[in-house]
DNA sequence: CATCTAAGTAAAGTATACTTTACGTTAAGT
DNA sequence: ACTTAACGTAAAGTATACTTTACTTAGATG
């Protein structure tokens, strides 16, 4: 799974410290999903596409069968 | 958050076992989701969506600011 | 150089998603 | 009455999402 996170926050023109108050998570968690670190949980998926104007299946890139964790 | 899952479910005439094997989780799985014990993960909730032939915001109704848990 | 901001890493802890196993219930068929 | 299918509950265990704290690094600016 990819995901225009960073590609959305930039061209929004905020940080990772600002758009993680509009989500109300840590900067830390920001940054880690970013990086690909982890992958968002459904609410937190939805928040981040509502602040970005976009869908979901926008914001994130699934590839072929991919692991449940 | 609702789901919509059992009634795409049932809409679409398959059983929760039918459902978990299409989605490679447990039955247990499948049961909890649609009784709301907890909300999938992105990817679960994905393959769900495209099993049903929907989007994740058709299959889910966020409701406002909810917990990101 | 000193300082500030934005981005990053690392590690330990908590919460929750998901699995597995086993058992209970209800309705339909024989 | 017995069986089978489909749905459901409960509990214990594992994996991962997310938090918190603390430290680092690179770039810009006085």
């Amino acid at each position: 799974m990819k995901t225009l996170i960073k590609e959305k926050r930039t061209e929004m023109n905020i940080t990772q410290e600002e758009l993680s108050k509009k989500l109300k998570v840590s900067r830390q968690t920001v940054i880690s999903l970013e990086k690909g670190k982890y992958k968002p949980s459904l609410v937190l998926a939805h928040k981040l596409a509502q602040t970005f104007g976009c869908t979901i299946e926008e914001l994130f890139i699934f590839e072929g069968d991919e692991n449940i964790e």
